[in-house]
DNA sequence: TCTGGGGTCCTAGGACCC
DNA sequence: TCTGGGGTCCTAGGACCC
C-alpha cells in the first residue's frame, strides 16, 4: 500500500505558517521576475485565477484584494526538508516526488490501522510545522492521488482518504473524476481518449489495455493497470542524481550588452556546476541557449543553442564556463534585445566512474588543485551564504539580475532576517 | 511596463551496418 | 519496369509532471 502526502497549496502554506496575516485572504506566490502566478490560495482559486497566469493580466478588482509574494525557494525547501523528516521517523519508506508530494510505502502495517496512522502523521507535520497536508491510501500510485484528490476535495473526510481497488465508493470517485483530471493524463491525450468513447477514469479503468497501448503507448497503458490496483508506475526519487542539469533564467529586464548576457551564462554555469558536483557527477557535454522576448512581437526575434562537447568530462566551474563563452560567442548576434539565457549540462556520468578520453593523461597535480578550489568554493557558498565567492569581475544592476520585490523573509535559513520582536 | 523553471520518459524516424 | 530485409543506435520532439 501507498500513501501519497501532498500538501495543500504548498508555497502559500509556507508564507502563511510565518506570517498569520495572509489568513482568510487570496494569496498567491509568483514566478521568478514577478511574473506568473505559480500558487494561488483557496481564496485566490475562488476568484478563478488559473494557475500560471502572468500576474500583470489580472483584473484589477482580483489585484488589489490580494496579496502577491516573489517565491521564497529556500523557505519552501527548507521546509520540504522538515516534512520528509518526519515521514522518514514515521514510515517503512519515502520516494520524495516533488516539493510537496511524496510516497510512503506502508509494508508492514495492518490495514486496517492505515487510516488512524496517516492521521497521526497529519497532526505530527502540522504541528512541527505548520503545513496541513492530504493524504491518500490505495494500492498504487495513481489510485493513491485519486484518494488525495478526494482527501481534499470532500471536508467530511478530514484530510485523510483510503481507498479500497473495487469498492463502490472507489467507483463512484473514478467515475466523477474526468480523464484529463487523472495524474499522467493532459489535455492532448484526454481528447484522444474521449474520441474513443473513454470520458472518465472509471471508462478508462474498464478500456482494453491493449488497445490503449496500440494507439496511445506504453504509458497510457500503464495507467489502466495502476487503476485497477496494480503498481506499475516508477518514480524516480528526487534524491536521486539528475541526467541533466538546467540553469536558465529570464532577465529582469532586455538587454542588448553582450556583457549583460555573458554575465548571465557565467552565474548559470556557476549554479549549474554547483549543482553536477553536490550530485557527484562529471559532463560530457553542455549546451548554451539565448533568446530575444518571443512575446514582443514586434521587435527581431532570433533565438539560437549550440552543444560543447567538454573533454575531458569535467565538474570544473571554470572550465565549464569557458566552453559556454565559446558556445556564446558562436551563437550571439549584434542587435537583438536579449531576454532570456540558460546552460544545460548533458551526458551526466558518475564522477567516480567517469571514463578518459582517447589518449587523455589525467594531470593528477592540476586536477587535484582544482578539486580543491571548488571544495572551498562550495563550502564557502554554502557556509556564508550564496555568491560569497563567484568567478569574473563583478558587476551590479545587470541587466540579467531578477526582480525580486516581494520576497518574505528566508525565515528558517537566515538569522539576519529574522523580524525583531521588540520586547516592550 | 510586467508573460517561470526544471525535470522525466517514450516514440518515430534517420543513419548506418551487414 | 525493376529497387532486400532486418537490426541497432542516436536524436529531436512530444507529452507529461510539479
Amino acid at each position: 500500500m501507498y500513501a501519497l502526502l501532498d500538501s495543500n497549496n504548498y508555497y502559500v502554506s509556507c508564507e502563511r505558517a510565518f506570517n498569520p496575516r495572509l489568513e482568510g485572504i487570496p494569496v498567491g506566490v509568483l514566478s521568478s521576475n514577478d511574473g506568473c502566478i505559480v500558487a494561488r490560495s483557496d481564496e485566490m482559486k475562488a476568484l478563478g485565477v488559473e494557475m500560471g497566469t502572468p500576474r500583470h493580466l489580472l483584473p484589477k478588482h482580483i489585484q488589489q484584494q490580494s496579496v502577491f509574494l516573489s517565491s521564497n525557494y529556500c523557505l519552501y525547501g527548507d521546509m520540504a526538508r522538515r516534512i520528509t523528516e518526519i515521514l522518514r521517523m514515521m514510515t517503512a519508506h519515502v520516494e520524495v516526488y516533488s516539493i510537496d508530494e511524496s510516497f510512503c510505502s506502508l509494508i508492514g502495517y495492518p490495514t486496517d490501522t492505515l487510516e488512524t496512522h496517516c492521521r497521526n502523521i497529519r497532526e505530527t507535520i502540522y504541528q512541527w510545522t505548520g503545513i496541513r497536508v492530504s493524504v491518500g491510501i490505495a494500492s498504487s500510485k495513481v489510485l493513491a492521488k485519486v484518494a488525495t484528490r478526494a482527501a481534499k476535495k470532500q471536508p467530511w473526510r478530514d484530510g485523510v482518504c483510503q481507498l479500497e481497488t473495487d469498492s463502490e465508493e472507489t467507483r463512484q470517485l473514478l467515475m466523477k473524476q474526468a480523464t484529463n483530471d487523472l495524474w499522467g493524463i493532459a489535455h492532448r491525450t484526454a481528447s484522444k481518449l474521449e474520441l474513443m468513447g473513454i470520458k472518465n477514469a472509471y471508462d478508462l479503468r474498464q478500456a482494453d489495455p491493449k488497445l490503449i497501448r496500440s494507439k496511445l503507448g506504453v504509458v497510457n497503458e500503464r495507467i489502466i493497470w495502476e487503476l485497477r490496483g496494480y503498481s506499475a508506475i516508477q518514480i524516480e526519487d528526487m534524491d536521486h542524481p539528475r541526467q541533466r542539469i538546467m540553469v536558465s533564467r529570464s532577465f529582469g529586464r532586455t538587454t542588448g550588452i553582450q556583457a549583460d548576457v555573458a554575465e548571465a551564462v557565467r552565474v548559470y554555469t556557476s549554479r549549474a556546476a554547483e549543482k553536477l558536483r553536490r550530485q557527484k557527477s562529471v559532463a560530457s557535454a553542455l549546451l548554451v541557449f539565448i533568446r530575444t522576448n518571443s512575446f514582443h512581437t514586434s521587435s527581431p526575434q532570433y533565438s539560437n543553442r549550440i552543444v560543447v562537447p567538454l573533454e575531458p568530462a569535467t565538474d570544473d566551474t571554470l572550465a565549464l564556463n569557458a566552453a559556454a563563452q565559446r558556445g556564446l560567442q558562436s551563437i550571439y548576434r549584434r542587435g537583438f534585445g536579449y531576454q532570456k539565457a540558460g546552460v544545460m549540462l548533458m551526458d551526466l556520468q558518475s564522477k567516480q566512474h567517469r571514463q578518459l578520453a582517447l589518449g587523455e593523461q589525467s594531470d593528477y597535480v592540476e586536477d587535484a588543485k582544482r578539486e580543491r578550489l571548488m571544495g572551498v568554493m562550495d563550502k564557502l557558498n554554502a557556509t556564508m551564504g550564496k555568491g560569497t565567492i563567484k568567478i569574473g569581475l563583478p558587476r551590479s544592476n545587470g541587466a540579467s539580475q531578477a526582480k525580486v520585490n516581494h520576497r518574505s523573509p528566508r525565515y528558517t535559513t537566515h538569522w539576519n532576517e529574522l523580524p525583531i520582536i521588540k520586547a516592550k
